[in-house]
This record gives structure tokens, sequence and C-alpha cells, in this order.
DNA sequence: TAGATTGTTAATCGATTAACAATC
DNA sequence: TAGATTGTTAATCGATTAACAATC
């Protein structure tokens, strides 16, 4: 239904409307104009109206958007409502931490299982996600469809659960290794949490000025 | 020295640059060529080339660039020799997380301290780094200047700890917190790593396509 | 030398901003 | 109605790619 390919740049700004339409909410705002909008996140009502514009008409001239219908059709549009499913691949200290501290169920997100191979893990629940040996991932998989692998397994056998994930057919690895997954994705997304690369950048605006 | 501002789409892409060098460099390899290096990282050799120019010439006709060499030159760049400081504001799982996985030195950081406010943690150490309470903050940053805050308190903290941490002098904020930092960041950088932005990016991609 | 590859200038492409008719 | 604000078209700006003289 789409006109044609949403340029990467709109996609990356979306779910910072969505962040504040949803602050917005429940400070019980119930519309708002895209400049206001625009004021709010530093860019202009014109790129506001120009990313939305991708996706549909959601506002009404003279009056502007309702804060919690184009909240809607932003999470709609993101695809926060299509029942999406992960499992978390290595249960180590990251791989805990966001099973304990971030709410997949807040970005649509059902988190199923983790696995990983330590014993001292295996056969526990972490948050309520039952923790299974990696040698079941593919009879899991199998079973229970996944929509994302999370990946937060040590460098050297990243690539291997990566290929593993993707010949057990998941649509999209969420990469916590900072490597370059080699996989053969075909049609499977890849989308980077590049911690170094994020430090190193900041590195570079914090040594540039002065 | 710098003719004038790199954008910020060139900084963005150096820090991969740097670690596709170091691979091959750790692989032995001596020289390659911008074309090599665009086919590894699957894009234009152009490219490659007109970013390295913002920072000086690295190569030599009919050679190509030195691997050592010019991962030494963008390690430069990006501020990795600088000596640059680090505390880390949360001692909870995903600041343990990064203390005890992430390596701040291959960054060129070095981590001095955790804070927190947990009497658990307060006193122990993760990974030889002490954990403070965060009562003792601005003492310690008045003792011991360091460069960048690590954010990685809970939501309802994160703006008062943010400010603290600026009028105490840090240069930066790595933003792990989910939310948009307010604070009058006059000169300090802020660098946000948003966990749910970069999922809901990928939902958008997994639903898109089918 | 001849072949290879750089750094840089020019051309193209895409993304952002400005302007404005349509209309609530 | 008059004022406000949209969605969209046109103009501008910036980033990427192509081309090529310089030269190792």
């Amino acid at each position: 239904m789409r006109k044609q390919k949403v340029s990467s740049a709109v996609i990356r700004r979306l779910p910072r409307y969505y962040r504040h339409l949803t602050d917005l909410h429940l400070a019980g705002v119930e519309r708002l104009s895209s400049s206001a909008l625009g004021m709010s996140l530093g860019m202009t009502a014109s790129q506001i109206r120009q990313d939305l514009s991708c996706f549909g008409e959601f506002g009404q001239q003279g009056y502007g958007y309702n804060v919690d219908k184009l909240r809607g059709e932003i999470s709609e549009i993101l695809g926060m409502g299509k029942g999406h499913t992960a499992v978390v691949l290595g249960a180590g200290n990251l791989g805990r931490a966001l099973m304990e501290n971030f709410h997949f169920d807040r970005s649509g997100f059902e988190l199923c299982a983790a696995f990983d191979v330590d014993p001292a893990l295996v056969g526990r629940q972490v948050s309520g996600v039952p923790v299974y040996h990696v040698d079941g991932l593919e009879k899991f998989l199998e079973e229970h469809p996944v929509s994302i692998g999370v990946l937060t397994v040590p460098r050297g056998v990243a690539n291997h659960i990566a290929s593993r994930l993707v010949a057990a057919g998941v649509k999209g690895i969420w990469n916590f290794t900072n490597i370059e997954l080699m996989v053969d994705s075909a049609g499977v997304i890849i989308e980077d949490v590049h911690f170094a690369d994020s430090l190193l950048a900041l590195s570079y605006m914090i040594s540039e000025e002065q």
C-alpha cells in the first residue's frame, strides 16, 4: 500500500516521534501541530509533515494531529501490533540485563525464551522467561516460530549462532555483538547495536571541541 | 587543523573502518586499496577516499593504504589516544553488564569508577572498578576530572544525574536511558543509545516485507 | 616504464526546507 | 467567517558517486 520505498532516515525518526507522542499522551495532551512537535524535537515542521506523508494523511487542516491517534498510526506503521516474538541468544550479563530491564512488550515484542550453554543458567528462568540449552534451538524455533533473535553471545560464536537463526527462519537479528555478521541474509534483516562505534563517535565529538 | 566541519555521516563511518582495519591487521594484512575496503564493507571506493580526505592524505598513489598506519590515523582522528576517562552512573544490570563485558580501553577510555545508591553495591568492586555512593559524585569528579558519564540509571533520575554530570564538567554523556535528556548542554555532547528505537526500526523492517 | 591507485573536482542523486493552495 | 494548519510541490542544500589528472 506504500507509495514507494521509505528512506532509512525517515524510519529512524519514527520511533522518536512515537516516544514523544507517548509522553504527551501520558501528560494528557490531546492535540498538537507539526510545528509544536518540531519545536520539541528540534526539527522543522516541514520534515515532520514530509515524513508522515510517506504513510498517509493523519492530520487535519487548521487543527493539527490528534496525539493518541497519531501515536496509534505510528505504532501500526512500525509493526508494533503484528505480534512479533523474540528469543535471546546468550543469557550472559548483557542478555540478562536486556531480559530484566528492557521492556520488549513496549515495542510490541513478546520475549519467548533465552538460550545459553552455561549449565548454571540452563533450566532457570530470568524475569519469567525460561533459559534453554542452545542445542534445543532449532527444535524450539520449529515449534514456536519467532520473529527475531537477540544476539548477545560472545564474538567467537556470533556468526555460527546467527547462521542457525537464519536457517531456522527468523526474520531479523538484533545484533549486540561488536562484529559485522556475515550471514547469507537472504531477506533477513540485521539491526546492529554497536556500542563501541557509538562510544568512538562520542570520543570524536568530545575530542574535536576545546 | 581540520578544513571544515566534518559531517556526522562521515564520523559514524570511521569506527567501522577502524574495526575492519583492526581485523585485517590481526589477520596480518599489510596494505589495502580503497576499492578492496569498499568491497568488504559494501560501499564505494569513492566514498571511502572522500571520507578520509576530510582528515588528510593517508594513502599513496599506485599502492593504496598501509593497514596499520591507516588504523593508527583513524584512531588518532577518533581521539582514542587522548586519555579519555569515564564513570558509570547506575551499577544495575545494564551498568554492570557494560563494566564486565565492554572493553572501554579498546575505545581508548579508562573506566575510573561507578556510582549507585544501592547499599548492596556501594563499596564493592565490579571488574576491578570501585562502586561509590552517588552522594560523592561531585567530590570525586572534582578530584578526578572525567571525560564522560555513562548513564545507566533509571528513567526517573536520568535528568537529575545528567545535570549533575554537566555541572561537574564532563564533556559528554553516553546515554543508555530511553529518554531524551533535557540538560542545558552548553558544549556537552550527548550520545544516545536508544535500544527501543533500534528495535522499533527493526520491527518496521521485518514487518514491511512479505 | 606501465599499471595501479590516490586525492580532488565535477556530476548526480537524495534528503531537507520553503512555499502555498486547499480546507478544516 | 477568519485563522490555523495540513499535504504536497518546488527550491535548496548536502551527501554520494563518477571521472580523471597526478604520481607512486
